[in-house]
DNA sequence: GCTATAATTAGATATTTATCTAATTAACTA
DNA sequence: TAGTTAATTAGATAAATATCTAATTATAGC
């Protein structure tokens, strides 16, 4: 949960995240979509990955990752819950 | 949204929405409910009214908070795309 | 085996963030 | 009006974060 809105913070991590929701994206056509180095991205890649937001699997030099959404069901029920339930008074 | 996301980064932040969704509460009542000063509760409390978590009204010297929710569908919106929208392969 | 390419790791650094103590403001109360 | 209480503001600081450049790792192709 801390992991999920820790990388949710990030414009940058959430911006790659609507670029994986269209397909999935190689670590090189991530990068070139933002005005930041290679590793900039890689270190937020990495977060994202720690935070079960995206998956990678790599072949050849390459390594593409993929949006996961799983992980999501959590906050979602979070913030729900928040919204949903009248104040006990 | 960003402000919105960097509020719900917080651990502290999160549990004292937490808290406001059972009843509305003072600055102090909060402070109490956590290891920390109250000036740091303070802050924690102005970064949520800026990201119009909560509202706040004075009566005498004592200042309640209260949760606000409408700009949590923003968030909610946010996530459900990423999460429905099928890939478009 | 060498060279090029894709990506990550290491190390440095400026900025942001969360926290504290001290000081201030505002309101109540004796 | 002097003292007390609730809360915030100011200022300082340690830790976390996002970024860069340089170095490394892994693969591909000649």
């Amino acid at each position: 949960m801390n992991l999920l809105f820790k990388a949710l913070r990030d414009p940058t991590r959430r911006r790659i995240l609507e670029m994986l929701k269209e397909r999935d994206l190689t670590a090189g056509q991530i990068a070139e979509a933002f005005a930041m180095t290679a590793p900039s991205i890689s270190y937020h890649l990495d977060l994202l990955k720690h935070a079960q937001l995206v998956s990678a699997r790599k072949k050849g030099q390459f390594v593409t990752y993929s949006l996961e959404t799983t992980v999501l069901d959590e906050s979602l029920g979070w913030i729900l819950d928040l919204i949903k339930k009248g104040k006990k008074k």
